[in-house]
RNA sequence: GGACGCUUAGCUCAGUUGGGAGAGCAUCGCCCUUACAAGGCGAGGGUCACUGGUUCAAGUCCAGUAGCGUCCACCA
């Protein structure tokens, strides 16, 4: 084995071994487990988001496999509607075209010939972070089952009357012509202002004074509304205005809505491109009058001298002609929410047309519910409010879009506009009895993305087949996700799934933070502080890690800046750390706030830590490679250590797998980390040296602690796998064969995972070794602070020895010896005179180092002064504590005696030391 | 306006029924000891944001203040 780690060399051709023989399958047998991958959009690759999300489902899958579940995640990808067809519109664009240039058709066969070329860049991605998924399953959102689901979905929403077309406002995305749904609308605070105008009377007894963010709106204004309290305008309501430009009457009227104490408290309503107005409109039966084009320019219906104009150049001139009027009153700086399109950035126009909506409330019901019953479980918890608060408020869902990539809405028209949905032409045909005279033309428009989305739970299982995937994965155990999605699609996962199956989709939702850059910010290629999970895998050098970061930008502007902070930052690039690594650290951070922000510093160290699981398996395997590691059978003696390991191990297991059922990744991967560094590395390894190295160890004394040091190091890896696929595979391949596992040993990812195991938890030996911990600590605390080599052997004088501490001495002889480098141990009777002597405290006994040539007596003056001030510290809280009565009669006694005996323990302590310090002082 | 969250060591973060402040990285000292210098051994470092309350006891529970953040709704 090489002396370090590499990463590179293992881990692909170790993945396509897993994949090519079948490992990722259900095995068929055992509790089903099945976890759901959210799709990923077709067009994406890799963000740090998916790498963290995947760790944790691929350890959760891991695990469960080797426990023996009958383990199957479903992956596939996401058609993304909007953005798959901006991906490949843009492309069009770079050369001269649009997509009307090529028609329906073709541009959606040339999205296909897009999707065939690079849609595999993010499954292939999601490979090298070595994730474990059924591959043969993988399913696309478009793909001819899926798209049946949905055709039946919605033909049997149709049916039940909770799809329905209307004619509506929604949120109009000008650049994109689509319609798009509430949740893709952003609503950012930004700078703006009011412009307050003026309306004459049309009777011309006086004016009224409105207030505006969007004067171009006033082309379509059909009423000006006052508060019905308002003394103000009492007498004007019912009068009508001669709207200016325009030159049409439009009525005063009083609504409630109305807020006295904003603006003039005059209100112009525009019903065709205001949602609130257009519910006003709706009250008092107002003409809705559209002034726009989809592209937001200004329509037929304004005045001629606006035609055409785009709604910002529309805005300019409107202002420009009424103050050339006298009617500006004036123009206030005003802050606003503008609303823009997730997507494209550009500002949202409510704008009325019609469209496809389903009706959720019925479907929110027992949505609600199954949360509320305890059925499905947030994780952690406090999610189940955010989503009650959107259900209960929830608005019917706007679902069809006008793009041309995505589902074709299974509707059709006659001439004459009469609608028929149907599964196909030729069902409508039949069940409408129309016969070849009349023509058929079906909906341009596609579903929502989400639409399709919110089926994936039963869709992937082969519904609307009764299939037995079906029967068995559903509902599934865990949904990985965002709460960025869980409006989106988790909500709407659950109302579909208990409609059309009547399960829960899934039994837990576990709520992943947000990966965030090391000082908070969110990372995009606009702050240019994104990172590739792959570039940390395999590394980067600074030019094209630059490069990467500011090529393609939307601003070029902040290029430079972007560079040289990169260059600060990472002025050797990026190491490559390889997935193991990379994946310990999102397990490692997955603890249970909100947002995470990613420290590089983590993955390095993580690095470290396979570094070190690779060295101390070289270790074993020179220890026992060529050598009888008691496979075959053959007398064997455990050494203390042997056992410690052991029941230490139990320990670290059952703290391991409680926190992975109660979804704590990180207490886990600290866990494992803390055993396997701390533990068997620090104390255990240099535990066996003693044994192994000993001239007079028997033959059966060496058998088992080899016994132990191979089997111990295989049970670690199978520990890790799940966290740590490759190099545990790696390193296991080289221990099997040395180790008391048979049988099949195609790969550590078939194994069971660690038992749990009562016979080798074992109190007594963990004590034991505990106080020889203690004791050799003791004496490297004293080289540590008297500058005395660790190579220098030293003789060590006992006092205040008990029977117990007799025993353990005997015990554990050889380790002291070896691990605190001594000499000579000599047991002082009681009363004997000690020479003067540096010391170290383990329970009431003291060990003592002669000082003669060896330490100096201001050093150990001075290392006692800091012992005795802390024991002393510790002294005065405690018997504060003790001598408050109060404390006495209501603490609970076990409190108490414990508080009892540790100032009995630095009462002793404090006595020795202060003796001690005499001795010395008086030297 | 409503909801949720955060503030603990220089940095990134744990701290689960209230009962001795922890980890990793960084820092300092010693050590190339035959697994590992991506390492070993040892050490230093915190008025747990602030104020008040409950309690014998508060990082932990309650109330408030300040700062930061997210989501939802929204006044033209």
């Amino acid at each position: 084995m090489d002396k370090t780690f590499e990463p590179q060399s293992i881990e692909q051709q170790c993945y396509q071994k897993w994949e090519a023989s079948g490992m990722f399958k259900a095995s068929g047998e055992g509790d089903p487990y099945c976890i759901l991958l959210p799709p990923p959009n077709v067009t994406g690759s890799l963000h740090m988001g998916h790498g963290f999300q995947q760790t944790i489902m691929d350890v959760l899958t891991r695990y469960h496999r080797m426990k023996g579940d009958n383990t199957l995640w479903q992956v596939g990808t996401d058609h993304a509607g909007i953005a798959t067809q901006m991906v490949v519109e843009r492309q069009l664009n770079a050369e001269g075209k649009n997509r009307h240039d090529l028609g329906r058709e073709d541009f959606v066969k040339k999205i296909w010939e897009w999707k065939a070329q690079s849609g595999g860049t993010i499954t292939q991605q999601m490979r090298r972070m070595g994730t474990s998924p059924d591959w043969d399953r993988e399913v696309f959102t478009m793909d001819d089952n899926l798209s049946e689901a949905v055709t039946e979905v919605f033909v049997k929403l149709h049916e039940e009357g909770l799809i329905y077309r209307g004619k509506r406002l929604v949120n109009w995305d000008p650049v994109l012509h689509t319609a798009v749904s509430d949740l893709e609308v952003l609503n950012e605070e930004e700078a703006g202002h009011m412009w307050h105008m003026r309306y004459p009377l049309a009777d011309g007894s006086g004016d009224l004074v409105v207030a505006t963010t969007r004067p171009e709106t006033m082309l379509g204004d059909s009423a000006v509304a006052v508060h019905p309290e308002d003394e103000r305008y009492a007498g004007m309501v019912g009068k009508q205005i001669k709207l200016p430009i325009t030159g049409r009457l439009i009525p005063i009227i009083a609504d409630d809505y109305v807020d006295p104490e904003f603006g003039t408290g005059c209100v112009k309503i525009t019903p065709a491109h205001d949602f609130n107005d257009y519910e006003m409109g709706k009250r008092h039966d107002l003409p809705m009058i559209n002034v726009l084009t989809a592209d937001a320019k200004i329509n037929d219906e304004a005045p001629e001298a606006y035609r055409g104009m785009d709604r910002f150049e529309a805005r300019k001139k409107i202002v420009a002609d009424l103050d050339s009027q006298r009617l500006l009153v004036k123009i206030d700086d005003h802050k606003l929410k503008v609303p823009r399109g997730d997507r494209t950035g550009a500002v949202i126009e409510p704008f009325l047309t019609d469209q496809w909506y389903v009706a959720v409330e019925s479907l929110a019901k027992p949505a609600i519910d199954a949360v509320e019953s305890g059925d499905i479980r947030f994780v952690p918890e406090n999610w189940n409010k955010t989503y009650y608060q959107w259900m209960h408020n929830i608005q019917d869902w706007c679902i069809s879009r006008q793009l041309w990539w995505g589902h074709r809405i299974p509707a059709w028209y006659d001439n004459d506009g009469n609608i028929f949905v149907g599964r196909n032409e030729a069902e409508v045909r039949k069940t409408h009895k129309l016969d070849d005279t009349v023509v058929l033309t079906q909906d341009e428009d596609v579903l929502d993305t989400w639409f399709s989305s919110a089926l994936w739970p039963f869709a992937t299982l082969g519904w609307p087949e009764k299939t037995e995937e079906l029967e068995t994965f559903l509902p599934s155990s865990v949904l990985v996700t965002g709460f960025d999605i869980i409006f989106f699609w988790v909500a709407r996962m659950i109302m579909m799934t208990k409609k059309f199956t009547g399960k829960i989709p899934f039994k837990d939702i576990y709520i992943t933070g947000l990966i965030r850059d090391e000082s908070g910010d969110k990372m995009s290629k606009s702050k240019g502080n994104v990172l590739d999970p792959i570039d940390l895998i395999d590394g980067i050098d600074i030019e094209a890690l630059v490069n990467k970061r500011t090529s393609g930008m939307m601003q070029p502007q902040l290029a430079e800046k972007i560079a040289k902070r990169t260059r600060q930052q990472f002025p050797d690039g990026i190491q490559a750390y390889g997935t193991d690594a990379l994946r310990f650290t999102f397990a490692a951070m997955a603890s249970t706030s909100r947002d995470i922000n990613f420290d590089m510093g983590r993955v390095e160290g993580y690095r470290n830590f396979c570094n070190k699981i690779w060295n101390a398996s070289r270790f074993v395997l020179m220890n026992t490679e060529g050598e009888d590691t008691g496979r075959d059978g053959g007398e064997m003696t455990l050494s203390l250590a042997d056992h410690w390991i052991l029941a230490k191990f139990q320990q670290t297991l059952q703290e391991f797998e409680q926190a992975l059922a109660d979804y704590r990744f990180d207490i886990a991967a600290q866990t494992a980390y803390e055993f396997t560094w701390n533990q068997f590395c620090d104390w255990y390894l240099e535990l066996t040296k003693p044994v192994l190295n000993n001239e007079e160890s028997t033959e059966a004394q060496r058998r088992g602690t080899r016994h132990t040091l191979i089997n111990m190091l295989e049970s670690i890896l199978r520990l890790l796998h799940p966290f740590m696929p490759f190099i545990t595979e790696e390193i296991w391949q080289k221990v099997v064969p040395l180790s008391a596992i048979r049988g099949d040993t195609q790969s550590i990812m078939l194994q069971p995972f660690p038992a749990q195991d009562t016979a080798q938890q074992n109190e007594q030996v963990l004590a034991d070794v505990e106080w020889v911990k203690r004791f050799i600590v003791g004496i490297r605390n004293i080289r540590g602070e008297m500058d005395i080599s660790p190579n220098k052997p030293l003789d060590a004088m006992l006092r205040n020895v008990s029977e117990q501490d007799s025993i353990r001495i005997d015990k554990a002889r050889v380790f002291i010896d070896r691990l605190a480098r001594l000499d000579s141990i000599t047991v002082l009777a009681n009363g004997e005179q000690a020479p003067a002597s540096a010391t170290a405290i383990v329970g009431d006994m003291e060990i003592l180092i002669p000082m003669a040539g060896l330490i100096d007596k201001e050093a150990e003056l001075a290392r006692l002064t800091k012992a005795i001030e802390k024991t002393e510290k510790d002294f005065s809280r405690v018997q504060g504590k003790l001598a408050n009565e109060k404390f006495v009669s209501n603490a609970p006694e076990a409190v108490i005696e414990k508080e009892r005996s540790k100032l009995e323990e630095a009462e002793k302590q404090l006595a020795k030391l202060k003796e001690q310090f005499a001795t010395i002082n008086a030297l």
